[in-house]
DNA sequence: AACCTGACTTCGG
DNA sequence: TCCGAAGCCAGGT
């Protein structure tokens, strides 16, 4: 579990501005692997709940939540409301507008 | 080492 | 818009 892969996911997420969203491959390639998207997903899904991660910034390539039950999406999509940022009728983000620019 | 699964992404149809 | 297939990476249900 300790691998520095891992350490800079963390590190990515936690830099995520409020009000601000990533996509899993954008922080797979500030992780410095461009194409693991999917370990990102991963890593998420098994992180310790103590980490206390903003995961709710984290969403797909379409701007939307990937979750299948639709409990998880709402919970995701209201704290991100909260924050400030606004999803249309189907539920997408706008990307151009939401999106951390990495900085 | 091989095989499977997954909070992914991209391309076609 | 929706679905399937292929490519990619890490960990082991």
């Amino acid at each position: 579990m300790a691998s520095d892969f891992f350490e800079r996911i963390y590190k990515i997420i936690q830099r995520i501005p409020k009000g601000k969203v990533a996509t899993y491959g954008q922080i797979a390639a500030l992780a410095g692997k461009p194409h693991a998207a999917r370990a990102v997903g991963w890593a998420l899904n098994n992180t310790p709940p103590q980490l206390d991660l903003p995961w709710q910034r984290v969403i797909n390539a379409s701007g939307r939540s990937s979750f299948d039950e639709e409990t998880k999406r709402k919970l995701q999509q209201a704290l991100l409301k909260k924050e400030g940022v606004k999803f249309d009728k189907s539920g997408k983000v706008d990307l151009e507008r939401f999106q951390w620019n990495g900085k």
